[in-house]
RNA sequence: GCCGGUGUAGCUCAGCUGGCAGAGCGAUUCCUUCGUAAGGAAUAGGCCGAGGGUUCAAAUCCCUCCACCGGCUCCA
């Protein structure tokens, strides 16, 4: 009995293939029938069903195909390795969401003559044959490649006959589906080549990962080359760039200098956080970055940052001192300053904290990952009756926050990992009060296994930016291992001593990679409350110079600029729309005459005679309603 | 850290089979005073990422290092 995507049922002989199911459903089908999903997954249309599955079958129109043209142009290039170097080994090769990718080992390739190779493969347009093959024989044909032995000793343990796939005189161990021939590959690329470590293990073999994508048609290639084209321009170093926010330099690498108009965006988002953790309940502290490494001897910190060379420390007049990576250690000293009635409880310390961490580097990447960062970092220790509610609490403004920059993120729930310290039990709660305050916050959430910091389990906010890669930004984090490390205490009801718990969180997670973040989601055209310039003033000739700046005197507490240079005025506005400011003024004699201005906004919206106070009044509530939108036009 | 790629004027890039360091944009100065996306002319601007080597001669070829880009691994 199979089940199909309609919710009806189909009565199968046990042993009928994906195939014989699409021909019971309809000829037309069976005759399309490309592949099957069987109970989620993948499968070949040949594959036998013993028992009830749901079966959705896979056609030249269904989603799944693709995945099938790309499995199969990972083997096209597979065989193109080996006919042009025969020594190379192969090891695993699948689809992606994007293309393809296959790993390969001990051969130096030239990209040029594999497309070519390549294209001599899908002109020649051979069939893709599923063939069986005795387990002894095919480990005896891969008795040269260890990375295809140990698939079939993994993946494919227990299996004989197994499954391999022929195009023209090539084999390959392929559990499939791929698409009939090699011709239905009507557009293909390849892209990188980078390095891989097998199974994604850095202390296993290195090898050469060969990245390509593959396509129906040219034109779907073409326009997926042109979302990676556009995806640069919103890219938030080339943004950076030109608008002058931000630069990172050569003798400074993964630190980050601020320019004039970057940290006029970072002042803003610091007020905002300012206001946001005062709402909470925060008192603001500022704690040294520069400390004796004794400070986290105890709080387990050193073991996991120094020895793995991610902290910047050094011996100094036979001490040893570093920077922090962290603030927690510093907060819980503040708190552990004196004593604590129950009565004070939570208390809560907000910094805006620099810390520094020695990522490696070929991880730093613009803003998103540096060494130096500075988070919106905080700390509330709590009672243990108090953590959920706490939790909750931040929860809450954590996706007003989000709300208010229209920013998706993802919730991610991760777990105790290897190098954890503290029980299991305390793990649990800590877990379960993290999964019941976004339960009870109705909010969707993915957990991942074994993610989590050594210290407790943490709640990630992700998103991804313009190259669709994940960064975490936000984050909450119970800790009941750091008041119990350092002896941090309160007391309670009954005069006697209790152990308070700390909850970490940043809302924005740190200026740079959340700004990052913003760039791109704006594409640098930010809302007015961010823009570094908000308003310019555009005088048609000099003659004008004297209203616009009389104009601009009326608009002084917004960051206004009057546009002085010897430009003509198209020249001025072309300008303006360059350095993404939200409004033009354009004032000459009219508007001088009136006491007006002709407004202008990046959507090439206008509107003339506008009284500079209904012009003002309308942006003072813009700013202060943060809203997204640029809106006095719209 | 590893693999591949890149590094030339403020920016975008050409020059790279060795033989005088280039263009466009921007900047400066002068002319123009302009009504909704680039007015004209002239001038300045370079340790060709750094160090070493090969050569009569190196931006160009070789080696080492640094930084950046993509990926792997790892994290706000």
């Amino acid at each position: 009995m199979v089940t199909l995507p309609d919710g009806s049922e189909l009565e199968v002989d046990a042993g009928a293939t994906v195939e014989d199911i699409a021909f019971e459903i309809g000829p037309g089908l069976g005759r399309d029938t490309v592949a099957g999903v069987v109970d989620g997954d993948l499968v070949d249309k040949t594959t036998p069903l013993y028992s009830d599955a749901r079966v959705e079958i896979v056609t030249a129109a269904s989603d799944e195909y693709l995945d099938c043209l790309r499995h199969t142009a990972a083997h096209v290039f597979g065989q193109a390795l080996q006919r042009l170097y025969p020594d190379a080994k192969l090891a695993i090769g699948p689809p992606t969401d994007e293309g393809f990718y296959y790993d390969i080992y001990g051969v130096e390739i030239d990209r040029d003559d594999l497309e070519a190779e390549m294209a001599d493969i899908v002109a020649a347009d051979y069939e893709m044959e599923r063939v069986l093959v005795d387990r002894a024989e095919a480990l005896d044909r891969y008795e040269e490649n260890r990375f295809k032995r140990e698939i079939l000793q993994n993946e494919a343990a227990g299996e004989d006959p197994v499954s391999f796939y022929r195009q023209d005189d090539w084999v390959d161990l392929c559990q499939g589906p791929h698409v009939e021939s090699t011709g239905e590959i009507g557009a293909f690329a390849l892209l990188d080549i980078s390095a891989a470590y097998w199974r994604g293990d850095e202390e296993n073999e290195q090898l050469t990962r060969v990245y390509g994508t593959a396509f129906e048609s040219e034109s779907e290639l073409e326009r997926f080359l042109e979302r990676r084209r556009e995806a640069e321009e919103r890219d938030h170093r080339k943004i950076g760039r030109e608008m002058d926010l931000f630069s990172v330099r050569d003798y400074s690498p993964g630190c980050v200098h601020y320019h004039p108009n970057g940290m006029t965006i970072r002042r803003e988002l610091e007020a905002y956080i300012r206001e946001k953790n005062e709402e909470l309940g925060y008192q603001e502290v500022w704690t040294p970055e520069l400390n004796k490494a004794e400070l986290w001897k105890p709080t387990g910190h050193y073991d996991a940052f120094k020895e793995e060379g991610e902290m910047f420390a050094w011996e100094q007049d036979d001490a040893e001192y570093g920077l922090k990576p962290m603030n927690c250690a510093n907060h819980a000293h503040i708190y552990g300053n004196e004593r604590h009635s129950y009565r004070d409880l939570p208390l809560k310390y907000s910094e805006f904290g620099t810390v520094y961490r020695n990522e490696q580097s070929g991880e730093l990447s613009g803003l998103l990952r540096v060494r130096g960062l500075t988070q919106d970092d905080g700390h509330a220790f709590v009672r243990p009756d108090q953590i959920e509610d706490e939790i909750r609490q931040t929860v809450r403004v954590i996706e007003e926050i989000y709300e208010q920059f229209d920013l998706e993120v993802l919730y991610k729930l991760e777990t105790r990992g290897d190098d954890a310290i503290g029980s299991d039990e305390i793990w649990e709660t800590a877990t379960s009060s993290l999964r019941n305050a976004l339960e009870h916050e109705g909010i969707e959430y993915d957990v991942e296994e074994g993610e989590a910091a050594f210290y407790g389990p943490k709640i990630g906010l992700d998103v991804r930016d313009a190259l669709g890669r994940e960064w975490t930004i936000g984050t909450v984090q119970v800790d009941f291992n750091i008041p119990r490390r350092l002896d941090l205490v309160y007391v309670g009801k009954d005069n006697e001593e209790h152990r308070p718990v700390a909850i970490h969180r940043a809302l924005l997670g740190s200026f740079e990679r959340f700004m990052g973040v913003l760039i791109e989601h704006f594409k640098g055209n930010f809302p007015l409350w961010l823009a570094p310039e908000q308003v310019r003033v555009l005088p048609i000739s000099k003659a004008h110079h004297e209203y616009a700046h009389e104009v601009a005197e009326k608009l002084s507490d917004f960051r206004v600029e009057v546009e002085a240079r010897d430009w003509t005025i198209g020249r001025k506005i072309a300008e303006a729309h360059e350095d993404r400011v939200p409004y033009m003024l354009i004032v000459g004699d009219d508007e001088a005459e009136s006491g007006t201005v002709s407004v202008r906004d990046r959507q090439e919206r206008e509107k003339n005679d506008v009284p500079v106070d209904a012009f003002r009044d309308h942006i003072e509530a813009e700013r202060a309603e943060k809203r997204t939108e640029v809106d006095f036009l719209g």
